[in-house]
RNA sequence: GGGAUCUUAGCUCAGCUGGUUCAGAGCAUCUCGUUUACACCGAGAGGGUCGGGGGUUCGAAUCCCUCAGGUCCCACCA
């Protein structure tokens, strides 16, 4: 059978994921008998497309989910989508305004077909790419935030916090978003800093008739102003205290109050106090009972209240405002200002503060075991530092507006009478008769149903929960870990936590890694608005999906930024955003990870092209007890990575393993020598390549979890295997223990390799020249028995003999020391004596320095009392080793 | 203003409980190599005062203080 050199993963990835999907490997059944682990994915948004935070996120999850089970865990990762309320709708919306259609026109009903449509339409693509990234899992159990099961499970949750009487309807100054036209919770709101200006503007006291300046970055508030306030400390307005002043433009007369909110220093130490527009004067107007006149429509135009510019945009009103007052003589002057300007996390629209009536969650007595059991690990955070942002969130929680005012999501059960009571029931029918208890005389048409729906949040906090039906709940419930990016701690993870000790009693998951953010070259997070984020399918083409898992992977230390190293556009500028969108993207760590695919598929080559002579003896006992020694090691390192979520070290660890142990030690070790006349390898004992095969099987099935694909291609070529057979769900390797000293002596013997190698390469030696190496050590047999042809096959090497110095030619000679043995190669010609001397003498006041500080170690009373018993005893080891080093170095210098 | 976190090789980062000569990896650079799995390869080399200063300690990249710089979160912003 001839195999390509090259690894191509195209038609591998998409066959075995049919055949993982086929025979149901992903799977999973409620069984006493076996532990559950259990992963429940962060739903995408149900419209979205796979981007970098997706894949470095998803390939996390699968790599937990797929050791687990191997392990012979009943591993179930539960995949869906989110209804994402606000980014739907105002998706949808768009897509009818490009048809002409406008959604209030059409109404609630018809416009919930049109997002339903959408919804069904491109719902789930995000779960197809999933797919392609080798996600596992158990798909049957795909769910929608909005679909039957999950949003019973919201509105129970809303009757039941309804009914212990934490949600309540309240009058708040809360975040517009005037393009939604909904109302955002203060999470949702982006700050951004704007230049914007400042101006100044004068208020005629009525009683005085001088002129206040005041100063505002919003002049077209003043149409709602109700008082002025100044500081009572403020000595430059005591004169001032109790008298009124004229709004402009409004001519309203209104009182100048006193508070020591006002602060004195900023602007003209003058406040015009807006109740209806900005949360501290809706308090200040609370506190000295002002009026409140709000001035505009939903949509963030002016209304009749306002009394002039009815019907404009806020914003056109802000310039035609300061142009009029500057006309009328009230602007005193304008200044360039910085500021932060709220803007609506999904629309981008500026925030107007909007005095409105919303349902709202009391959240300070539902945090209490969410702090506590975060804070003391009952939950556990990877990196632990997420606790203080997780901490100073909880601590400085405020009631949660529930509420929206929009139609996709999931209605709020409340309905009203007609007199402005109400009724919360799970359905039309039972608040009916509840309403009947009020209300005998109601009619049915009478009772109204809330217009509003709840935040996306409050059906994501029930994702854990409403994910399992209830026989299975108490068995997949907690989930074990949970995967996810720190900027949702608040949003969701919080949230989560808070719901599950609220209904169940007991934490969501066990554990939650916190991933990074992934960023571009200069360390911006990468967007579609920046157009810095890569085409992840084009980077799976070039590079296979698993060339893209382990580049991601290798390089994510949970809770630390990616920086991506992709290409980027050279600016912001539209031209070059849209130049870098034509250009394909490029990683290095990809391509590491390609290359490593490649690397594995060519010792694969290797493997099977092998040929067996059954009458060969065992040639590889001390390759195979080396190798042995060293994956196991490795294979203890790698899983206390595991258990510390440290994947980037891991994969590193199991590439190292693989390449440079396996591929360019083992193999190059028991590889069988090449007949030259027959053109060919010679064959190999049936004991060593059944040792290899099961080496080798051994480290796919390691190595799996991180690159899925081309360890099943390989494994299943490996050895024939019965049908229905998968590495997916093949045993994950477990450490045993292990021999240190073969691995130590192997080490020394390594890097007698490398001195021969670097000799060659100092003296520019043909790798076809084969050389002799002599030695003067204690233990012969390591050199001419154990390990021999390891130093023969790996250094190129002819005889090995032990020898006297003094009998081999000095100027003909070269040497080298390793621990306590010195190596001799004798070369066809001349050393420069003086040369190699002056590189002993070197070596040799490098050692005695090492020496004396080791002494000095050791003579330190102070050291020797206090340091544990294994410190001293390793030092006393490193005198010894440098003695025995100095000792042999300073033969070798006489010699010469 | 409050808080978190980071600063280690040209770049991206490991370095975990202070303890081996602990100063490391990958990439990049340079030299050499096409022979027999792989040039998506192999053999080598150079490269760091661990941000600066101080302290604790027998011992500090690691702990503490301080200064400088970066990043992020929160709050305020008329």
């Amino acid at each position: 059978m001839e195999i390509s050199t090259k690894y191509d993963p195209k038609d591998i990835e998409g066959k075995w994921y049919d055949y993982w999907l086929e025979h149901k490997f992903f799977a999973s059944k409620k069984d006493e008998s076996k532990e559950p682990f259990t992963i429940v994915i962060p739903p995408p948004n149900v419209t979205g497309v796979l981007h970098m935070g997706h894949i470095l996120n998803n390939t996390i999850q699968d790599i937990l989910i797929r050791k687990a089970r191997m392990e012979g865990k009943n591993a179930c990762w539960v995949p869906g989508t989110d209804h994402a309320s606000i980014a739907t709708e105002a998706k949808v919306v768009r897509m009818l305004r490009e048809k002409g259609i406008k959604k209030s026109d059409i109404g609630r009903e018809k416009f919930l077909e049109y997002a339903w449509e959408w919804k069904e339409k491109y719902g789930g693509i995000i779960l197809k790419q999933l797919q392609k990234l080798g996600a596992s899992c158990d798909w049957d159990r795909t769910a929608f935030t909005m679909d039957e099961k999950r949003s019973e499970a919201v509105i129970d949750m809303f009757i039941h916090l309804y009914e212990k009487g934490d949600v309540y309807r309240g009058l708040r100054i809360v975040n517009w978003d005037p393009e939604a036209k909904t109302v955002l919770s203060k999470e949702e709101v982006i700050y951004k800093d704007l230049n914007s200006k400042l101006y100044f503007v004068k208020y005629k006291v009525v009683e005085t008739g001088e002129l206040l300046t005041i100063a505002t970055t919003r002049p077209e508030t003043i149409l709602g102003d109700t008082a002025i306030c100044i500081n009572p400390k403020d000595e430059r307005y005591t004169h001032l205290h109790g008298k009124t002043a004229i709004v402009p433009i409004a001519n309203r007369e209104v009182p100048i109050i006193l508070d020591e909110y006002v602060d004195m220093e900023f602007g003209t130490g003058c406040l015009k106090v807006t109740p209806a527009h900005d949360e501290n004067d809706y308090n200040l107007g609370k506190k000295h009972n002002l009026e409140v006149i709000d001035i505009l429509n939903d949509d963030g135009t002016l209304n009749e209240k306002a009394g002039f510019f009815v019907g404009e945009d806020r914003f056109v009103v802000r310039k035609k405002i300061a142009k009029q007052l500057e006309e009328l003589g009230h602007i005193e002057k304008i200044e360039d200002y910085k500021n932060q300007v709220g803007t609506s996390e999904r629309t981008g629209a500026v925030i107007e503060p909007k005095l409105s009536e919303q349902w709202f969650l009391a959240m300070k007595k539902l945090c209490e075991p969410a702090l506590k059991n975060v804070m003391n690990d009952a939950i556990q955070f990877h990196p632990p530092s997420f606790k203080n942002m997780y901490k100073s969130w909880v601590e400085n929680i405020q009631d949660w507006n529930i509420s929206r005012q929009l139609w996709w999501g999931h209605r709020i059960p409340a309905y009203y009478l007609p007199s402005g009571e109400f009724v919360v029931a799970k359905s039309f029918e039972e608040a009916y008769a509840k309403a009947l208890t009020i209300n005998p005389s109601l009619k049915k048409e009478e009772l109204k149903q809330d217009e509003d729906v709840l935040d996306t949040w409050a059906s994501s906090w029930l994702w854990p929960i409403s994910l399992f039906d209830k026989d299975e709940l108490d068995y997949y419930y907690p989930t074990s870990v949970l995967v996810t990016g720190f900027d949702i701690i608040f949003f969701w993870v919080m949230r989560m936590i808070i719901a599950g000790y609220e209904l169940k009693n007991e934490k969501p998951f066990e554990h939650v890694y916190f991933t990074g953010m992934v960023r571009d070259k200069l360390r911006r997070k990468m967007s579609k608005s920046l157009g810095n984020s890569p085409d992840v399918f084009k980077l799976m083409d070039k590079y296979g999906t698993d060339g893209m898992r382990y580049g991601i992977m290798a390089s994510s230390a949970a809770g630390n930024d990616i920086i991506f190293d992709t290409e980027v556009p050279k600016s912001q500028k539209q031209e070059d955003v849209d130049a870098f969108a034509l250009t394909e993207p490029d990683s290095k760590l990809c391509e590491t990870g390609r290359n490593f695919s490649n690397k594995i598929w060519n010792a694969f080559r290797l493997i099977k092209s092998w040929e067996v002579d059954e009458n060969l003896p065992y040639q590889s006992e001390t390759a195979v007890q080396w190798f042995r020694a060293k994956m196991n090691k490795t294979l203890a390192e790698v899983e206390k990575q595991y258990t510390q979520f440290r994947l980037s070290e891991a994969i590193s660890n199991v590439r190292a393993l693989i390449w440079d142990e396996f591929c360019s030690n083992y193999l190059e070790m028991i590889k069988p020598d090449y007949d030259q006349e027959a053109k060919k390898s010679l064959p190999i004992d049936k004991e060593t390549l059944a040792t290899t095969l099961a080496f080798f099987d051994e480290l796919m099935r390691l190595l799996h979890p991180f690159m899925p694909f081309i360890t099943e291609e390989v494994w299943q070529n490996l050895t024939p295997r019965k049908a229905k057979e998968s590495i997916c769900i093949a045993s994950y390797p477990k450490a045993e223990a292990f021999d240190n000293q073969i691995i130590s002596e192997a080490e020394s013997i390594f890097e007698i390799v490398q001195n021969i190698n670097n000799i060659r390469n100092e003296k520019q030696l043909k790798k076809s020249l084969e050389l002799d190496l002599f030695f003067n050590a204690k233990d012969t047999d390591l050199y001419t028995q154990k390990f021999a042809s390891t130093i023969q096959k790996l250094g190129k090497v002819g005889k090995i003999s032990p020898v006297q110095a003094s009998t081999l030619e000095p100027s003909k000679t070269i040497s080298f020391v390793v621990k306590d043995a010195e190596f001799f190669i004798p070369l066809e010609l001349e050393i420069d004596v003086e040369e190699e001397k002056a590189k002993i003498l070197k070596e040799i006041e490098y050692q005695k320095g090492f020496l004396n500080s080791v002494e000095k170690k050791l003579s330190n009373e102070r050291f020797v009392n206090n340091a544990p018993p294994q410190v001293i005893e390793v030092e006393r080891k490193k005198k010894a080793d440098a003695e025995a080093n100095i000792k042999v170095l300073e033969e070798s210098l006489g010699s010469l």
